[in-house]
DNA sequence: AGGCGCACTTTTTTT
DNA sequence: AAGTGCGCCT
């Protein structure tokens, strides 16, 4: 296929974007615009135009849509898309800092993940016993969105926790204390990944020109949920970059992650000499799907001045079903899908979109009673789960003898030796660096089992190869991870064992294997039933981002949850469960099913004094624009009352 | 004192 | 699924 080809395929501004001349641009283009076409196609031009795919890179949200996106370039243009790069912002950086390490002086780091960043805040909260400074999760949050939004911590508890403005000294000695702990241990969280970049590119004059002589192009997907730490790596580079954004202010749902909705509009004032461009045809649904999406937006008080056309004309109406409880809702949904599959439907035509982690459970539970094949985006990940942390943990010791959250979840995992033995552990070994030494000083200073010892070696003498690595710390660790787990789906976590040691035979270091499956996610459910690809996606909204599907269900549109009762306080909020309720609708192409329940009793029970009727957005839902489904929640008939006393009863054994 | 098993609660959203 | 709290055992 030519460039020709694939230029004619697009509508007069999608064109208009793709073969701009070099400028700064943000196309500001709705839900189902041809957004990724569009890139998709940018990319190809400039390829196509003597660019050198190397010198494009291609910023998207999941690795999902960065891979889409490559391959798309390929099929249209084959070998000469070779070096073209598409990737998160944090798997970017991630390579920014390996392809020069001094640079940034972080050689033989550490990445660690949320839960390790809370173990440490746990730690670091532990010696306050001061009741009313918050828990360490919401601590981790403060910590994270400060960065993320660039702003100091007064700030952030000016603008996330006002009640809490008088505790901001301990706070910060908390996160003081993390900090330096961090250092210590040489670990790189989510944040640091992007800042190390972006203190860099503010600080050295060096670095920034070395690292934009390598972009002549950058290209920014889902730009609305970029938060100003990713813009202080943008910025820097766009004096010599041309950067091309693509975005939907009315999919901005970040917030928590520090993005402003308004970014997409403030563009032309923060990057000098830009055009902006704009895309309103919508290609992916029908109209009936795009009148009840458009409608919720109306209904909102910010001017989101949307209004979605479809260009493929009318359709099924959405249907609007209502439920009892969230099980009668989840048998409902499966028992739809088999309808449908049974009558020729693809499994894989189908998805299911919640809005949390947990909502997907009790449907998940369903699917695997009923045999639906389903993967399910957004729940727990492969590198996430318990048993693979723990064989995880002994390759992180050998790989960074500093790491001591390793060594603490390795130790334990011993029969007689729990916190308080491990914590004893590292601090007899704190400070040194090299596995050798730690061996030494603990063989000589503590009773460890030689066991401890012989299991480490192995796997240091493997560690230059991660799977091989990953094998060995199995083998040794499986008497106790079978014990731990024996009644706990002990097979099926045996079987992710297997798993992961062929994720990691493309890897040679522990450190990078580790890396690069932080950043880039397996989740546990892709993992069975890999026979079969014709499958159902359970999903959450945030991780939908871009995708799309023929019938789509988006589940409990309820009281209380859209928006959700604890969002009610404050409008911006509210505002961000609207855009989230948005992206769910606009995922449909073809059949868009409702589905909602009477408000749980948890939410009326931990939040006796919110009306959430009042705020509910499908309140004054037009009839007009759905097919309301039969009331689902027939009541059962009330079970026969049980029979009366007829004589009295003789147990036990019959005696001959 | 420290380890460990058991019952109980508790879930926003993600890199 | 994992965290917390409690009580028993070594």
């Amino acid at each position: 296929m030519t460039i020709d080809d694939l230029l004619s395929e697009l509508n007069d501004s999608q064109r208009a974007a793709a073969t701009l001349a070099s400028q700064h641009a943000m196309v500001i283009a709705g839900a189902g615009c041809g957004k990724t076409k569009t890139i998709v196609a940018r990319a190809a031009y400039l390829i196509s135009r003597g660019v050198t795919p190397q010198n494009i890179q291609i910023l998207t949200f999941t690795r999902r849509s960065a891979s889409e996106v490559v391959h798309r370039v390929r099929s249209h243009l084959g070998d000469a898309a070779k070096g073209l790069q598409a990737s998160t912002f944090h798997s970017w950086c991630m390579n920014v800092i390996r392809m020069a390490p001094e640079a940034f002086s972080c050689q033989g780091f550490t990445v660690i993940d949320r839960e390790d960043q809370m173990q440490m805040f746990k730690l670091a909260r532990g010696g306050i016993k001061d009741k009313e400074i918050p828990k360490s999760k919401e601590i981790l949050d403060f910590y994270s969105f400060a960065r993320n939004t660039r702003q100091s911590l007064g700030a952030t508890l000016q603008k996330v926790a006002p009640e809490l403005e008088t505790r901001k000294q301990v706070i910060a000695e908390v996160m003081k204390s993390y900090e330096s702990k961090k250092r210590e241990r040489r670990y790189l969280d989510y944040d640091d990944i992007l800042d190390v970049v972006a203190q860099r590119l503010a600080n050295s004059p060096e670095t920034r020109d070395w690292l934009s002589n390598h972009y002549e192009y950058i290209l920014v997907d889902e730009m609305q949920d970029t938060n100003p730490l990713q813009w202080s790596l943008l910025e820097p580079l766009s004096h010599r970059s041309i950067l091309f954004c693509v975005g939907d202010d009315a999919q901005s749902i970040y917030g928590f992650r520090g993005a402003d909705f308004q970014n997409v509009h403030s563009f032309t004032d923060r990057v000098p000499n830009s055009v902006v461009l704009k895309l309103e045809e919508n290609y992916r649904s029908t109209q009936p799907i795009l009148d009840i999406s458009n409608w919720l937006l109306d209904q909102s008080d910010l001017g989101y001045d949307k209004h979605l056309r479809s260009m493929r004309g009318d359709g099924q109406k959405p249907a609007l079903m209502q439920f009892e409880n969230e099980w009668e809702e989840a048998t409902w949904i499966s028992e739809d899908l088999i309808k449908r599959h049974d009558s020729g439907a693809e499994w894989r035509d189908h998805m299911i979109l919640v809005r949390t982690g947990f909502a997907g459970r009790t449907l998940e539970t369903s699917f695997l009673a009923r045999d639906i094949p389903y993967t399910f985006i957004g729940g727990l990940k492969l590198l996430e789960s318990a048993h693979i942390r723990d064989v995880l943990s002994l390759m992180r010791l050998v790989a960074n003898p500093t790491d001591d959250l390793a060594w603490a979840r390795f130790l334990t995992l011993w029969p007689g030796i729990g916190e308080r033995t491990a914590s004893r552990c590292v601090t007899a070994i704190a400070g040194l660096t090299r596995i050798e030494d730690c061996i030494a000083t603990l063989r000589r200073e503590t009773k460890l089992a030689p066991v401890i010892f012989d299991a480490i070696e192995r796997v240091e003498q493997a560690k230059l190869q991660a799977n091989h690595a990953f094998a060995k710390a199995v083998e040794s660790l499986e008497p106790s991870l079978e014990e731990k787990y024996k009644s706990q789906d002990w097979d099926k976590r045996k079987r992710d064992f297997l798993l992961v040691e062929k994720l990691a035979e493309r890897h040679t270091s522990i450190l990078s294997f580790i890396e690069d499956y932080m950043l880039d996610p397996v989740y546990t459910s892709e993992v069975e039933g890999v026979d079969s690809t014709d499958r159902v996606t359970l999903i959450t909204i945030h991780s939908a981002k871009g995708a799309e599907s023929p019938v789509c269900y988006v589940v409990d549109v309820s009281p209380g949850s859209y928006p959700s009762v604890r969002s009610m306080n404050d409008p911006e909020e509210i505002e961000e469960e609207r855009r989230v309720l948005y992206v769910a609708l606009t995922r449909a192409k073809d059949e868009l099913i409702i589905t909602r329940r009477n408000a749980t009793t948890w939410a009326k029970w931990s939040f006796p004094s919110k009306n959430n009727d009042d705020a509910y957005f499908f309140n004054s839902l037009p009839s007009k624009l759905v097919t309301q489904g039969k009331l689902g929640g027939k009541r059962k008939p009330p079970p026969p009352p049980p029979p009366s006393a007829s004589g009295p009863i003789h147990v036990g054994i019959q005696w001959d």
